[in-house]
DNA sequence: TAAATAACCTACCCTGCTGGTAGGATTTAG
DNA sequence: CTAAATCCTACCAGCAGGGTAGGTTATTTA
């Protein structure tokens, strides 16, 4: 697999923190309940997107999580990178000290690092199509074929 | 990282091929030495890519593998396939008996998978890169810089 | 003030996969 | 016959992923 389940799980919950109001924030037990994911481990997640400044939190009774943008502003490409750290398609592409990706093979002899051509599209496609969608996307589509609140209620 | 070492030494292992004339066979061990792999994980990698037909091969003295089609023909989908299996961006994205890949989520209280939509579109991404890079052009990409071998000798 | 709620933090654990080794069996050229 | 090579299977150590446990702190409400 190439993402892990964090990524899963981290964009969820973001759908579902786009799909309630901004205005007060949501637990993250409701989440939990909702998505059927396990609420210790869910913590972990959300301080990943927290400390990238994706949500914004508040604590004691009442407290919780909401969007620190708007979901339209919001690209998937943040919210993976922060979830996964740097995307990068092989280990050679990231570098310890400066977190930057690129490709650290030694030109061997002289030739070219063939796969580093390779890579570098793939990893040019995978940004691009995380870029190119944003969260306001997915909430939109998970609102699609659901029930309309008012008129079953 | 997005692809193990897997991919990435079966990919070199393609390009080497790919810079011998496919009319005699080159031997496992000589492209370990020229790439510095272990001889023995090569043997694993090198199976898989002929299992899926990339590569043929001949035993005892003078043995060695060869590509089985012309490297312009070749698609690094095909390759990466081969070495990593189904090319999914998420777990549920493979079925286990079919070998297919797509979201097995179910369609929880009637909303529609909103992850799907981002990684379905992420899959796209990264398969149409590959796909879009043959071998031959790794192969020539990687014969740039290099030293020509008529003058030089 | 006390209690309940919920974020926040850290350490730990278990399982499976990855990368690699070992040791052989089989095939073929010289 | 011997050397060179593919082929096959089992095994292993390390490590990251997914998850649990158990707390501490902050904030609201009764």
């Amino acid at each position: 697999m190439i993402f892990s389940s964090k990524a899963e799980y981290g964009v969820r919950l973001m759908v579902e923190l786009g799909r309630q109001s901004a205005d007060q924030p949501t637990s993250l037990k409701a989440i939990a309940d909702a998505e059927g994911l396990p609420l210790a481990y869910l913590e972990q997640v959300v301080a990943r997107l927290r400390k990238a400044g994706l949500v914004m939190s508040a604590r004691g009774a009442h407290g919780g999580y909401w969007l620190a943008r708007p979901a339209e502003e919001i690209g998937m490409d943040e919210v993976v990178q922060a979830l996964e750290g740097a995307i990068a398609p092989m280990e050679c592409f990231v570098h310890e000290q400066t977190e930057r990706v690129l490709c650290s093979h030694l030109p061997d002899a002289g030739r070219g690092c063939a796969t580093k051509l390779l890579w570098t599209r793939v990893q040019g496609g995978i940004i691009r199509s995380l870029h190119t969608t944003t969260l306001a996307e997915l909430v939109e589509f998970s609102r699609r074929g659901e029930p309309v609140p008012t008129a079953a209620a």
